[in-house]
DNA sequence: CTGAAAGCGCTTACAG
DNA sequence: CTGAAAGCGCTTACAG
């Protein structure tokens, strides 16, 4: 329709060569009239290239996932790729495979795994490495991919120091689930109640969402000596707040709760949730770039990536 | 070094014609020790087909977008294909033909668009015909492509009802986005109280989030006569409830506040909060079906879509 | 600046 | 049951 060869409409719509301002004018106005739109599968597969960037994630829907998601996708679109979502629904052998042999099933350019709990890290073992990978993780150490790192240890450590100044004599932990080995949250923690010669109460287990934190904070109403409680998310803090209401025990006044995320829902809750808050959406950017290609240290400053305590009204002086 | 040729391969893989059991195992054991991965890229080229199913919306963090998200992936999971999404961050032509070529620019073997807001409605009319295409949404007319359609009007007519068999004058509207005009919420609610030989007060408008709940909660506060308020979803619901407390108003004691979705922490809210629940899964799930093909009466009974009223406690009889 | 040729890695008739 | 051949729609040297 435009009079010219196959392979001058394909240098005009790559802008790599220079193509005669005439002819450029025709194969645009036929790319128009037409509604012509490239194959992306036959460029995917002559370039050996793609810009479909496949997150893996065990989650999509709860506050850190999904922010998280929201940041690559923000990174992508701007770099003109697509994301897709894998989701890994158990940390089976099985289930793994099936999760990495769908994401690879499509012509992806590179992959983003949420390794914020176990299936997580089984995906990045099982990961060829033919595939141009990026972990998003609180694990600081056995990465043996490019990773964004947050330093959930830091956080951890900040929300139980803030508690101990605000004179309670040791802090109790409802975890959430985490890659394998004890949370950063769980270890700075712990290290900062042992560091204070506070005694370091037995972990309360929970799962990610509110069910959890609510049967957790039932168990914590009936524990004695408890008055400082911090939570390895908000969703299981709010679960907490509203079963040890449910109890007749006030928040504050009796116990202080802290949570970890930042969740929009946080400075809304009654009473409004203190919390470490942590940029999910930066960390989805940075992923981004780093897949690209820049080196970690270019990507944001360090200072982007520490969850940083956010004072609300959940917290108060130890009671008597 | 299965010593075979690569059409076989292509046999044993897809299954589609028989191969001798001999060379099966070669190829088998071929692609194994090999890691073999076949090309998604000139798989697609050949069969013109694909398995990417692209998702198109303007959010994927706040909860009926998330969870309808969710049942897409699942259901996509189920049959082997893999979700891309795609936001449209404007309702702007130039943002909409932005996202469509985004999302057109992958093999895409079909595109699911949520079309609970301008951009999406838009989204629609701009996407060629060639790609098979679904909608979720609310609208129950002026729909040119296959849709999956959940009836928020009846969920408003049937929370706008609840309020006024308790005794409440009127019911007050803070309104969500929606695709273009009046919100099935908001006429579902606006027919009712017609009907009922009820004053319509002004609605105030309001966006998705917690904040802008707030400020509505905040002006509802001081409006005149106000002792029941529908919300047009939770989010929105929770900011609501928060500013009315904020000012000392007491929920239900003084107003009634009802919500719209049954997002994961209503029950938690305090008060727990009285809501419309919709079943944004199963929306996700029957669009997956309707793409491939299912007709829409097959993919599920009309009930399972319809939204039905939730009481908990954030509702109760009219003061005085 | 532009066209003819080759080739990316598969699948699908077509023979045998 | 299996191989040789053709072709999907592009991009990239290669000539001119």
């Amino acid at each position: 329709m435009a009079g010219v060869s196959v392979p001058t409409v394909s240098r005009v719509l790559s802008g790599t060569t220079y193509v005669s301002d005439e002819k450029r004018d025709q194969v645009l106005a036929a790319v128009r009239s037409l509604g012509y739109r490239p194959n992306g599968a036959a460029r995917a597969l002559v370039t050996g290239r793609s810009s479909l960037v496949s997150v893996i994630t065990s989650n999509t829907t709860l506050y850190g996932y999904a922010s998280t998601i929201r940041g690559v996708e923000q990174a992508a679109r701007a770099s003109g790729s697509t994301v897709a979502i894998t989701v890994v629904d158990s940390d089976t052998a099985d289930g793994v495979a099936r999760a990495v042999d769908l994401a690879l099933g499509q012509p992806v350019g590179g992959v983003i795994v949420l390794d914020f709990d176990s299936p997580g890290t089984r995906v990045l073992t099982t990961l060829p490495s033919s595939v141009p990978t990026v972990a998003v993780t609180s694990a600081t150490e056995g990465r043996a991919v490019p990773s964004v790192v947050f330093d959930d240890r830091r956080g951890g450590a900040e929300a139980t120091r803030f508690l101990l100044g605000l004179g309670h004599r040791t802090v109790h932990h409802v975890s959430a689930p985490s890659s394998g080995h004890p949370s950063g949250r769980l270890v700075g923690w712990r290290e900062t109640l042992r560091a204070a010669g506070a005694r370091v109460p037995r972990v309360i287990a929970a799962d990610w969402n509110v069910e959890s934190g609510y049967a957790a904070g039932l168990e914590l109403a009936v524990r004695r000596g408890v008055t400082a409680v911090l939570c390895g998310s908000d969703e299981i803090a709010f679960g907490v707040v509203k079963a040890l209401q449910s109890r007749g025990v006030r928040v504050p006044g009796d116990i202080s709760v802290v949570g970890f995320d930042d969740h929009p829902l946080a400075a809304y809750w009654t009473p409004s949730l203190t919390t470490v808050a942590v940029d999910f959406d930066q960390l989805g950017r940075e992923a981004v770039a780093l897949l690209s290609g820049a080196a970690p240290s270019e990507t944001g400053c360090d200072g982007t990536r520490s969850p940083h305590l956010v004072e609300r009204g959940s917290t108060g002086p130890a009671p008597g």
